[in-house]
DNA sequence: TCTGGGGTCCTAGGACCC
DNA sequence: TCTGGGGTCCTAGGACCC
């Protein structure tokens, strides 16, 4: 890696200092945090339908699970009778996340949220001993948030990011590493290319037809190679692992630019029936999340897919995109999506996965009608916290459950569709003519 | 031999990230 | 039997317009 750049132009200004901090094995760090004896016993975090493994302590690291491995090949593993497994719980990582910032966010002039488990800091111009600054941090998370974190620093955020993941791995770092020298980062430059941020599987294997293995054989390429074979995000990462910061610190929390409510269905959907009730749900749902943050789609993906894991049946993935006139109701959207489902749909495919995707967000223009749709006889606590959200932004009684309604006889406010509440799946699939 | 060309909008697809 | 669910950004190419 090289020097630092542009020297002088900016004489009085402090030289820029990026921090990236990041939660060890942040979802099993969050069940953790709230189950003590948890503390260095293998736990993996899985996924939806409890699927697959996505968050390992190390001690389950230690044990040989890997990221994505499915647990059902796992699970059947006598040495691994002993790992702790919990289903995921993204409302509690999400609350986690939010104190940890909150921590972080205290502590520096500036921080910007990257991740659940991620956010970048400045260190700019700070007083004293940087290393003794970022280890009182670093500590400060651990005690108050009850997260166990690294801290990788240095002139750019692709820096700091490198130097997170080398804290990561060394455990003589105790946690922290300092890239801020042109003369230490090149005593990492003989890592491969590949653990740079924003170099993956494609791009390594290109490099590597290149003869580039090393984060410093690639800092070495010409730029307008670099820009050529890589586009302007290759670009971008050769110049700042360079020390030129290309990517800076963003104070203001971007607008959404899409909301998407994929799911595998966990066995496979052959027939039309159970298909549209699943699209339903998910459209349902991604209006709820519309609604929760004031926003309207005005363009819409739904698609379809059979299994990909199984080589020897036929493989179909489905697409279909339409502009949508701009709403965040329920009603419309399953509607919508219906409509671009139905010519998708092939009677004799054992279909595996669907998604409805939003896009063209802009925020909403009035309140649209409220709708509750499910076909769960149990009132989760999901859903009630769902609907407990809802209420909440747009007044008492906006929303009930069902089976309150049903129970006192109420007539209630009315929707779009009819002159009551509509809340059960199979009225909304008849008269949106699914 | 030689088919206008540039701007803009839209979509699909690729690549990467956590 | 059972294999994640979100996001972001960029580029190429077609349609359309003048």
């Amino acid at each position: 890696m090289g020097g630092r750049s542009c020297p002088g132009t900016h004489r009085n200004l402090a030289v820029p200092i990026y921090g990236l901090t990041d939660g060890n094995s942040f979802y099993c760090s969050c069940e953790a945090a709230f189950d003590p004896k948890l503390k260095g016993l293998p736990v993996v975090v899985l996924s939806n339908n409890d699927g697959c493994a996505i968050a390992r302590s190390s001690a389950a690291k230690a044990l040989g699970i890997k990221m994505g491995d499915p647990w059902h090949i796992v699970r059947g593993k006598r040495e691994l009778e002993h790992v702790q497994w919990y289903s995921s719980n993204f409302a509690l990582y999400g609350d986690v996340s939010r104190r940890v910032f909150q921590v972080l966010a205290d502590r520096v002039p500036r921080a910007e949220p990257y991740s659940i488990d991620e956010t970048f800091l400045d260190l700019t111009g700070l007083p004293g001993n940087l290393h003794e600054r970022c280890r009182q941090i670093r500590e400060d998370v651990r005690k108050i948030a009850k997260i166990p974190t690294c801290v990788g620093w240095g002139p750019t955020k692709t820096i700091a990011k490198l130097g997170n993941s080398i804290a990561k791995d060394e455990p003589g770092l105790e946690g922290l590493c300092d890239l801020t020298d042109p003369e230490v980062r090149a005593t990492y430059a003989t890592l491969p290319a590949g653990e740079v941020w924003g170099i993956g599987g494609r791009t390594t294997e290109k490099l590597q037809k290149a003869g580039v293995i090393t984060i410093a054989d690639f800092v070495r390429l010409d730029p307008r190679q670099v820009r050529d074979q890589l586009t302007v995000i290759g670009a971008r990462i050769h110049a700042e692992l360079r020390g030129i910061s290309c990517l800076p610190l963003s104070l203001v929390a971007a607008t959404r630019k899409g909301i998407a409510v994929t799911r595998a269905f966990g066995h496979p959907i052959t027939t039309w029936c159970e298909l549209r009730e699943a699209v339903a749900a998910y459209a349902t749902r991604a209006g709820e999340k519309l609604r929760s943050e004031g926003l309207q789609a005005s363009h819409m993906a739904v698609f379809l897919q059979t299994n990909p894991h199984k080589p020897d049946e036929p493989w179909h993935s489905e697409q279909r995109a339409a502009r949508i006139e701009p709403t965040s109701d329920s009603m419309a959207l399953i509607a919508e999506a219906g409509r671009m489902l139905k010519p998708l749909w092939k009677a004799g495919h054992r279909y595996y996965k669907a998604g409805v995707i939003l896009n063209d967000l802009v925020a909403q223009a009035d309140q649209p009608a409220m709708l509750f749709a499910t076909r769960d006889p149990v009132r989760s606590a999901s859903l009630m916290a769902a609907m407990d959200s809802v209420n909440a932004r747009y007044g008492r009684g906006t929303v009930r459950p069902l089976s309150t309604v049903i129970q006192r006889g109420w007539s209630t406010r009315h929707d779009r569709l009819s002159d009551r509440y509509t809340t059960r799946l199979e009225e909304i699939l008849v008269a949106t003519a699914w």
